[in-house]
RNA sequence: GCGAGGGUAGCCAAGCCAGGUCAAAGGCGACAGACUCAAGAUCUGUUCCUGCAGAGGUUCGCCGGUUCAAAUCCGGCCCUUCGCACCA
């Protein structure tokens, strides 16, 4: 056998492919169709990512094994500016953008391509194919190889939203979304791929209240419409420089950051002036609904950044505004400076305006009182907001004072009050980040007001009722998810799906101004795998995807003819293609992180509700969890992961593949360590030797005990294998295959077992356990051991009845437990032993037990129950009280047995004969004499009379 | 804020849904022994506490409950991780 995992690796990689046995092609067999998401092509991946592919390629390897024709196809999502900001930079000559490229192997004439965005796509679609996936010995049919800037990917794309439309799940609303000024649309999330600062920005939005004040409108933003019946005054910074701007007949007053960033959401806004906020300080302004007439005060704490710069004061509601006030009440000295007359600024009161269980009418005053605030940029001003907001906006009711609203919930009148003013034009909207955001380029982001954005209306009822039932038929894991993906279902809303700007994707097929989104593209795609191989093999060009050819060999709607005509394909042809895809769909698994629960994975399955007829819809989805660093989530954009090549090459592809199916539960983070790692390659190196030992056994007629037990344990590992594969349980295979069974063979080599036949049968059983997680290695093994053909395309082993020995395994388990007593004997005695006398139980308690596990069966079993018929038996009553302690004691222990140990225990097992097979095989063990006799013996030695305590199962041990 | 998960021996990690076979698989680490000139590999034993006879005691985040019986079921609490919409 070969040694060197790459070696090993290259040999049978080469084989398979060059066989093509990993051609998935329509037959007569049962079909299994699974894929992985597939990743963004953003540069290169890293070792993380394996984790998930290679559960594909484990269960699809498993899955053939078992019988199934499986179809493992690949493809990579480079929809987006990824590949278009990567492409810059390397034309820039960026520096940090080329050492991370060059330390991760790409070879310096290939820099060169990279500098336009298509050269970036087909760069890494080689890498990810050749190098992670080939490199990984994957299953998959490379002729299926897609990519969604592929011109006839952009044809599927455009019929799957001509098919969308025609289900009337396309809307058009004004949206407001985070944007580049200069590139256009940006994701902002933590992982920051678009950006470079602000991750964890969220939009927020202000209802913006127009106040009247002379021939002015001061705009006031708040994250608290609903508290307008308690607004008292109106807060002005002094030192700030506010801008007029003429919006149709009013002019508005604002912050300059705020109208700077209101440009991206509002037509017709024209500055035509400034204004200092101390000329506001003094006059007196209009509210809003109400008409109430209210004064401007100075208050420093309004930031022009945060809003419109200006505040609307609520001092029963905000502690802000009541510290600001109190400050402001007990100043005269500062009243004056801005010529205030301060008994009317001492007049004013707060309005109580909500209820709130467990509060007083005034929860500012209140909180400010118990926290003993006292003035304004008090730290903790931040939490007593938050409480106050918290309390009101859940468990708050409008009160008395508030017109048609009273007695309304907060989070409704909330609602109604923005509406009813909006409506009135009294006030209007907009939108904020709640922190500053970069993007890449290093301008600013902000929130930018698109009038005629297109939406998949994910809320719709229908939609939505049909998904909860086809997820409800699904086979989703882990099962916490299966729960959980029906609330995801009820909470997704309306998605935009097109966007402007220069990003990679398709044309939007009813307005080409539009690029299809990312996530909008990638969630009907599996089923275009079926169609992929006669794309790539130019026998269907990007011309015959028309909707006529998708209709039909998706929906199966239309003659084939005329399909035919309106494709320009060959009816033959087309026939083909259709009698795949009924073969292959639905998709029967779909695997991808944790990050896909909460808008892939529903997306995926709407779109397939949405599109498809009810037997194409998906049956499975498993999702899995991360690799991740001591730092943190081993993350693309900022890289420091080892990359994928240089880790196959270190460790073998098996040793990572074992480690990722074995490391923990797929429902689990891990994380990446070296020297974990380095212990999974010893173990597959350890199973090869292993293999190798055993294989040179040899052959014998005569089973024995020994080989029976080693059959009928691999006989009840497997079935505890191919139980937990019916969930997809990785790890419970890998335990078994690579730890538990070559503790078993150990076992069996250390109680001389040396049955080449027997072993043979182990050997061939156990190698095919082994290849769907670590298939170079298996076959190598394979051919070692002259199994036939490759064992990638070999049956799974099934349990064999044949196999089974309940007495071979009670046997051993009864020899262990012997052994681990003596053991725990010599350890607390410290005694070296010079020879050991083991005795086995007598008739009467055998009998005795007997009668406790009848009475167990039947759940009849009781201490006095038993105690009583004990006694009334004649061989047992002769034994008096040492019978009725043994009854007692037996029927306590055997109350808490389970019927399998009941079964176990009734089994006519013959301890003295056992054990006086194994006498030589003890006392080699034991380093001593070891002798057995029947605790009824009477030629017996017993020098402290220990016989008497063998029980059942449980024989006497007497050491010196 | 909304939603979901997790806390198991020195460490990693099964077990929990279907309570009893659980002082709790497996791995790693550590210690001791065998083999070896030696190291490594391999094999054997030990690794919560106590114990000179195979036993007993206390454990599965904390508190309480259900039960003959709880790591497992129920309630509350503490801590922690994750997802939340133009990243896929």
């Amino acid at each position: 056998m070969l040694n060197r995992p790459t070696e090993i690796e290259t040999k049978w990689q080469e084989r398979w492919y060059s066989q093509r046995i990993n051609e998935a092609n329509r037959d007569e067999r049962r079909k299994f169709m699974i894929i992985f998401a597939y990743p963004g092509v953003t540069g290169y991946l890293h070792v993380g990512h394996m984790r998930g592919f290679s559960y594909v390629d484990d269960i699809s390897r498993y899955m053939r094994m078992r019988g199934y024709n499986v179809m493992f196809p690949v493809g990579t999502h480079a929809t987006g500016n990824g590949p278009i900001s990567l492409a810059k930079k390397v034309a820039a000559g960026d520096e940090g953008i080329i050492s991370y490229l060059t330390r991760n192997g790409c070879p310096e004439e290939k820099l060169k391509d990279l500098t336009n965005p298509i050269g970036v796509v087909d760069f890494f679609n080689k890498v990810y194919v050749e190098q992670y996936w080939r490199r990984f010995g994957f299953m998959a049919d490379w002729r299926r190889f897609t990519c969604t800037i592929y011109k006839e990917y952009g044809k599927f794309i455009q019929w799957q939203f001509r098919k969308l439309n025609e289900a009337g799940l396309l809307i058009q609303k004004p949206y407001y979304a985070p944007s580049c000024i200069k590139c256009g649309p940006v994701a902002v999330d933590a992982s920051e791929t678009d950006i470079s600062c602000g991750g964890n920005a969220e939009t927020t939005e202000y209802t913006l209240m127009k106040f009247k004040c002379g021939d002015l409108v001061l705009l006031a933003a708040t994250l608290r419409p609903e508290t307008v019946f308690g607004q008292t005054n109106f807060w002005v910074n002094p030192d700030v420089e506010y801008v007029k701007v003429r919006h149709e007949n009013e002019i508005w007053v604002m912050s300059r950051p705020c109208l700077d960033k209101f440009h991206y959401q509002k037509e017709g806004l024209e500055e035509v002036g400034t204004i200092d906020g101390k000329e506001l300080i003094g006059r007196m302004c209009t509210t809003p609904m109400t008409g109430r007439t209210i004064p401007c005060l100075p208050a420093t704490f309004c930031d022009p950044e945060v809003g419109t710069g200006l505040v609307v004061s609520v001092p029963s509601d905000a502690p802000d505004d009541w510290v600001a006030l109190m400050m402001l009440q007990t100043d005269e000295e500062l009243c004056k400076q801005y010529g205030l007359d301060f008994e009317m600024v001492r007049s004013i009161m707060p309005i109580p305006i909500i209820d709130t269980k467990g509060w007083g009418p005034m929860p500012a005053v209140e909180i400010v009182e118990r926290m003993g605030i006292t003035r304004s940029g008090d730290p903790k001003l931040v939490e007593a907001k938050k409480i106050v907001y918290k309390e009101g906006f859940h468990s708050g009711k409008m009160n008395g004072n508030c017109g048609k609203y009273s007695d309304l919930p907060v989070d409704k009148a909330k609602d109604m009050m923005k509406e009813d003013m909006l409506r009135s034009t009294e006030a209007d909207l907009f939108f904020d980040l709640s922190e500053r955001v970069v993007c890449r380029c290093g301008e600013p982001v902000v929130i930018r007001k698109v009038d005629d954005q297109w939406f998949i209306n994910y809320a719709d009822e229908e939609l939505t009722a049909r998904s909860h039932d086809q997820a409800k038929r699904m086979h989703i894991i882990p099962t916490d998810y299966m729960t959980n993906v029906h609330g995801v279902l009820d909470w997704f809303r309306e998605r935009a799906c097109v966007r402007q700007g220069n990003w990679l994707g398709t044309r939007f097929p009813f307005d080409d101004k539009w690029i299809i989104e990312a996530i909008s593209d990638s969630t009907l795609y599996p089923i275009f795998y079926t169609v992929t191989p006669y794309v790539n093999d130019g026998s269907v060009k990007a011309e015959n995807l028309t909707t006529e050819f998708f209709d039909h060999v998706f929906l199966g709607k239309g003659d084939v003819n005329e399909a035919a005509r309106a494709s320009g394909l060959d009816p033959s042809l087309l026939a083909k293609i259709k009698a795949d895809v009924d073969y292959w769909y639905p998709l029967d698994m779909n695997l991808g992180g944790k990050e896909h629960m909460t808008v892939h994975f529903p997306a995926f399955l709407m779109n397939h509700v949405a599109i498809l007829p009810e037997d194409k819809l998906p049956k499975g989805i498993f999702v899995n969890w991360y690799v991740i660093s001591k730092s943190g989530k081993i993350s693309k954009s900022k890289g420091g992961a080892q990359p994928i090549p240089g880790a196959a090459e270190k460790y073998g592809v098996d040793a990572l593949r074992l480690y990722y199916a074995h490391i923990a539960s797929p429902f689990a983070d891990v994380e990446w360590d070296e020297d974990i790692i380095e212990n999974y390659v010893l173990k597959i190196d350890r199973v090869m030797r292993n293999v190798e030992e055993l294989a040179a056994m040899q052959p014998a007629s005569q089973m024995s005990g020994i080989d029976q037990w080693l059959l009928s344990r691999l006989n009840t590992r497997l079935a505890k294998v191919i139980g937990g594969m019916a969930q997809y349980d990785l790890k419970t295979l890998a335990n078994e295959a690579y730890f538990e069974i070559p503790n078993d063979l150990k076992w069996y080599i250390r109680r001389g077992g040396n049955n080449g036949t027997a072993m043979r049968k182990a050997l061939d059983i156990w190698v095919r356990m082994m290849a769907p997680i670590t298939p170079h290695v298996a076959e190598e093994m394979w051919e070692h051991i002259g199994g036939e053909g490759f064992v990638t395309n070999a049956k799974f082993p099934e349990p064999d009845e044949a196999n089974s020995s309940m007495l071979a395994e009670i046997a051993e388990d009864y020899l262990r437990a012997l052994m681990d007593d003596t053991n725990e004997i010599l350890k607390v005695t410290r005694i070296t032993p010079s020879r050991v006398l083991i005795y086995t139980t007598s008739q009467w308690k055998a009998k005795g037990m007997a009668m406790a596990i009848d009475m167990a069966k039947k759940g009849e079993l009781k201490v006095p129950t038993l105690t009583k018929a004990v006694m009334q038996d004649p061989d047992l009553k002769q034994h008096g009280k040492e019978a009725s302690d043994y009854a007692r004691k037996i029927a306590e222990d055997l109350m808490k047995r389970s019927k399998e140990e009941l079964v176990k225990l009734e089994a006519d097992f013959d301890e003295l004969a056992f054990l006086t097979s194994a006498q030589n095989f003890l006392s080699k063990e034991m380093g001593s004499n070891v002798r057995v006799f029947s605790a009824e013996n009477p030629e017996k030695e017993d020098p402290q009379n220990k016989a008497r305590v063998a029980q059942p199962r449980r024989p006497a041990i007497y050491v010196e």
